[in-house]
RNA sequence: GCCGGGGUAGCUCAGCUGGUUAGAGCGUCGGAAUCAUAAUCCGUAGGUCGGGGGUUCAAGUCCCUCUCCCGGUACCA
C-alpha cells in the first residue's frame, strides 16, 4: 500500500493575460483531464494541478495601458479562465495562481537554494536606468523612436508598428514609459542560471526516457544540438516574485524560472486546504511519483529541458516522468496567421454548445502527432451522427423500451449471452491506449463498444420478442441497461456530464462507478428507472452557419496568388556580359501605390506596385532609409522578371533598384513623369 | 535560405523497428429493420499513400531530389 504509484498530473499554466481558447484546450487541458478521469476510475492516487501564470511584464504593461492594477488584470483572466474550465468540465484538483503567497515563498525558497549553492552566475550587462525612479527599466518599460520605422512610441522589446524586434538600447530618444524620465545607460548585474552546464545531464536523462512521444524528443534534440545557453533568472520589474537576495532591490525572479515552480506551490496549497500541509512532499520528493506534464508544443523546451534542469540543480525534487506534448489545433477556413491569434475562446464556445459536445469533438481530433483541424461542421456532424446517433440513441432506445414495455422497471435476468463479457474484454485495449497517452484511440475504441451495443440491440430484436417471449425480451433489456451503466463508466473520461445524466436516467448511484465494474452486473432487477432525457439534441444547420459566418467576418485573407512565374536563369559569368545577357533583365518603371512595413521584420517594407496595367508586390529591405508613407506615389525602377521568393513569409515578385554605400541607401527614381510599366533599358 | 513537422480515400485522421489484396470514423450509394432524437444494422463504391529517381526479393514505411503547406529562424540586394 505504501508503495502505490502516485500520479502528479499538471496542465500548462495559462498566462493570465488572455482568455483560453480551444487550441489551448486541445493541447494542454482536455488531454490531462481525460487521462486523470481515467486514473481516478481505476482508483489510482492522482492529483491534477494547474493555475494561472500571473507575473511578467506583459501583465504589468497591460495594466498600465488599461490604467488598472496588475491585480485587476490577473483577476479578470484568472477567474474567467477558471470558470471556463469548470464549465467545460476540466476537473482540476486545484487551479491555483502564482500570485499567491505560498507560491512566492516556494519560488523564493527554490531560488535561494540555488543561490546558496553558488549555482547562479553573476553577469553584468548594459541596461537603461531611470535616475528618477531609481531603478533599471525592463524592456517593455522603455519607449522611444523605432530605429527602423520611425515610430515614436516603439517599445523596448518590439515596435508594434513595424513589428521589429528591438533591444531598449537601440531606441532613439528612449524614455521611461511610466514617468517619461530619460534613462541613462548603466551597468546592471543579473543572476543567470547556467543552463549550459546541464547540457550533458539533460541529454543523458532524455536518452534514458522510454515511451516519450517522438515530437517531443525531436524538439529537445534540436535544442540540445544547437547548445544550451545560460539564461537570466532575474529581471527589473516590480510585478513578480521578489529576488530574496540582498542588493537586488527592484528585481524579480524571471517568470520562465518562477512559473513552473507554481506546480509545486499548487500542490502545497492543495494539501494545506486538506489540512495535511506536509503531504505534498510525498508527491514531489517521494520516489514513487510519476510527474506528468501535459502541454502544447510551444512549451516543450520549458518542461523537458529548462524546468528539469532547474529541478536537477535543486536536487530534492523528482523529475518529469513524461511530457506528452501535443501539437496545435487549427481552425479551419481561417488560416490563423501568427500575428493575429484568431482562436475560438473557450468561454464563448461553452455558452453556445453543451460541454460534452465540445469535449467530444476536440477529443476526436486531438493533435497528438500532428497539427489538426477544427471545423464547426465537424462539430455538428460529430454531435448529430455520433453522439446523438450512436450513443444517445442506444441509451434512449433502451430506456424508452424498458419504460413502455416493462412498466419503468428493470426486468429480471438469468444469465447473459456474452455481450457483457465482450465489453469487459474491450476495456483491456482501451486501458492500453490510456496508458500510452493514445487518447484518440481510446475514444475510438470506446465508441466501438457503443456501436457493439447498438448491434446487440438490433440483432436480438427485443421488439419482436416482446410479443410472445416477454421473459427472454426482459433479459435482453436487462443486459442493455447493464450496458448503459458500463457505458456511463466508459465514457466518463471524455463525457463526464453525459455520464452523470445516464446515471440519473438509470436512477443509479456511484457505488459501482469504477473501471473494473465495466461489463459487470451493476443494476438490480426490479429497480425503478429515473426520468429519461434526450442526451444530445440535434444541432441544426442554422446554428452552425451562424458560427461560420462570424468567424469568416473577422478574417480578410483574400489574397490570390498570381500566376506569373517566369523564371530566369542567372548564370554568373565573370566580367563582361553581352547585350543578350543584359536583355534578360526586364527593368520597368513602377509606381508605388501602397506601402507598409512587414510585421516582425527589421528592415523590410512591403510595396504594392503598379506596373502598366498589372499590380505586383515586392518586399524590399529599405525601411531604415525610407518610411512607408513617403514611398507612396514614387516612380521607381524594378526588376520585373526576377524569380519570385518569400521574405518572412511575404511574397516578393521582384526587386527595386537602389544605390548603396557605407550604410547609406538611395532609391533609383525616374526623372519626371512617365507611364508606369515603361521599359527601362 | 537554413532547421523541424507535415502532404495517405469526398472530409477528419491511423499506419511501431520496410513484408500477404493500404486502414478507421464520418459522408456517398444500395439493402434490412421499425424499439429509438428519420436514429440503428448489413453491404457497396472511393486512394498511381504530393511528383520524380534510387536501395531492396519486398517501401506509404529507408536514401536522394523537386514541389506545396505549417512552425521556428534568417532579413534582401
Amino acid at each position: 500500500m505504501q508503495n502505490k504509484t502516485k500520479y502528479l498530473v499538471t496542465a500548462a499554466l495559462p498566462y493570465a493575460n488572455n482568455y483560453v481558447h480551444i487550441g489551448h484546450l486541445a493541447g494542454a487541458y482536455l488531454p490531462p483531464d481525460i487521462y486523470v478521469r481515467y486514473r481516478k476510475l481505476k482508483g489510482d492516487d492522482v492529483i491534477f494541478i494547474s493555475g494561472s501564470d500571473e507575473h511578467g511584464t506583459a501583465i504589468d504593461m497591460a495594466a498600465i495601458q488599461e490604467n488598472v492594477t496588475p491585480q485587476e488584470i490577473i483577476d479578470r483572466y484568472h477567474f474567467s479562465n477558471k470558470k471556463a474550465f469548470e464549465d467545460i468540465g476540466i476537473g482540476f484538483d486545484i487551479f491555483s495562481r502564482t500570485s499567491n503567497k505560498i507560491h512566492h515563498e516556494t519560488a523564493q525558497e527554490f531560488f535561494l537554494n540555488l543561490f546558496n549553492k553558488n549555482i547562479l552566475i553573476k553577469k553584468t550587462e548594459k541596461q537603461l536606468y531611470s535616475e528618477k525612479e531609481k531603478r533599471f527599466l525592463a524592456d517593455r518599460f522603455v519607449t522611444g523612436t523605432c530605429p527602423v520605422c520611425g515610430n515614436t512610441e516603439a517599445r523596448g522589446d518590439e515596435c508594434e508598428v513595424c513589428g521589429s524586434n528591438l533591444s531598449p538600447l537601440e531606441l532613439i530618444n528612449p524614455r521611461s514609459r511610466i514617468t517619461g524620465d530619460i534613462p541613462v545607460v548603466k551597468e546592471a548585474v543579473h543572476l543567470y542560471f547556467p543552463l549550459g552546464r546541464y547540457q550533458d545531464k539533460i541529454s543523458e536523462w532524455i536518452l534514458s526516457k522510454k515511451g516519450w512521444k517522438q515530437n517531443v524528443i525531436n524538439y529537445v534534440n534540436g535544442w540540445l544540438k544547437s547548445g544550451l545557453r545560460d539564461r537570466a533568472v532575474t529581471r527589473d520589474l516590480e510585478w513578480g516574485v521578489k529576488v530574496p537576495v540582498e542588493n537586488n532591490e527592484g528585481k524579480v525572479i524571471y517568470v520562465w524560472f518562477e512559473a513552473p515552480i507554481g506546480y509545486i506551490s499548487a500542490t502545497k496549497e492543495y494539501f494545506i486546504n486538506k489540512n495535511e500541509p506536509a503531504r505534498w512532499k510525498d508527491y514531489w520528493m517521494g520516489d514513487n511519483t510519476k510527474l506528468i506534464h501535459f502541454i502544447g508544443k510551444d512549451n516543450i523546451v520549458f518542461h523537458s529541458i529548462i524546468f528539469p534542469a532547474a529541478l536537477m540543480a535543486h536536487g530534492e525534487y523528482i523529475l518529469p516522468d513524461n511530457v506528452p506534448a501535443n501539437e496545435f489545433l487549427n481552425i479551419s477556413g481561417s488560416k490563423l496567421s501568427k500575428s493575429k491569434k484568431n482562436g475560438i475562446l473557450l468561454k464563448d464556445i461553452v455558452e453556445k454548445f453543451p460541454p460534452d459536445v465540445v469535449r467530444y469533438t476536440i477529443a476526436s481530433i486531438l493533435p497528438e502527432s500532428k497539427d489538426s483541424e477544427f471545423s464547426w461542421k465537424d462539430l455538428q456532424s460529430k454531435n448529430n451522427s455520433e453522439l446523438a446517433g450512436i450513443l444517445g440513441n442506444f441509451i434512449n432506445r433502451t430506456v424508452v423500451f424498458a419504460k413502455t414495455k416493462f412498466g419503468n422497471n428493470i426486468p429480471g435476468r438469468k444469465n447473459d449471452d456474452g455481450i457483457l463479457n465482450y465489453i469487459k474484454d474491450q476495456t483491456e485495449t482501451i486501458s492500453q491506449n490510456y496508458e500510452n497517452f493514445k487518447l484518440k484511440d481510446a475514444l475510438t475504441e470506446t465508441m466501438n463498444v457503443v456501436r457493439a451495443a447498438n448491434k446487440y440491440f438490433n440483432d436480438t430484436e427485443p421488439w419482436k420478442l416482446i410479443k410472445d417471449e416477454k421473459e427472454k425480451c426482459g433479459e435482453i433489456i436487462n443486459n442493455c441497461l447493464q450496458i448503459c451503466y458500463s457505458i456511463a463508466i466508459l465514457i466518463y473520461p471524455f463525457l463526464p456530464f453525459t455520464s452523470e445524466k445516464i446515471l440519473s436516467i438509470l436512477n443509479s448511484d456511484k457505488t459501482n462507478f469504477k473501471w473494473e465494474r465495466i461489463g459487470e452486473i451493476n443494476l438490480e432487477s426490479g429497480n425503478e428507472l429515473g426520468e429519461n432525457q434526450i442526451l444530445f439534441p440535434q444541432i441544426e444547420d442554422k446554428q452552425i452557419e451562424k458560427e461560420m459566418e462570424t468567424e469568416n467576418g473577422s478574417d480578410s485573407n483574400a489574397e490570390n496568388k498570381n500566376d506569373l512565374k517566369k523564371i530566369t536563369e542567372d548564370k554568373t559569368g565573370s566580367g563582361l556580359i553581352g547585350l543578350e545577357d543584359f536583355k534578360k533583365v526586364n527593368l520597368r518603371v513602377a509606381k508605388v501605390i501602397e506601402c507598409e512595413a512587414v510585421p516582425k521584420s527589421k528592415k523590410l517594407l512591403k510595396l504594392k506596385l503598379q506596373v502598366g496595367d498589372r499590380e505586383k508586390q515586392i518586399v524590399s529591405g529599405i525601411s531604415e532609409h525610407y518610411k512607408p508613407e513617403e514611398m507612396i506615389g514614387k516612380l521607381i525602377v524594378v526588376v520585373d522578371n526576377l524569380k519570385p521568393s518569400k521574405l518572412m513569409g511575404v511574397d516578393s515578385e521582384g526587386m527595386l533598384l537602389a544605390a548603396k554605400k557605407d550604410g547609406e541607401l538611395r532609391l533609383v527614381l525616374i526623372d519626371g513623369e512617365i507611364e508606369p510599366g515603361a521599359e527601362v533599358s
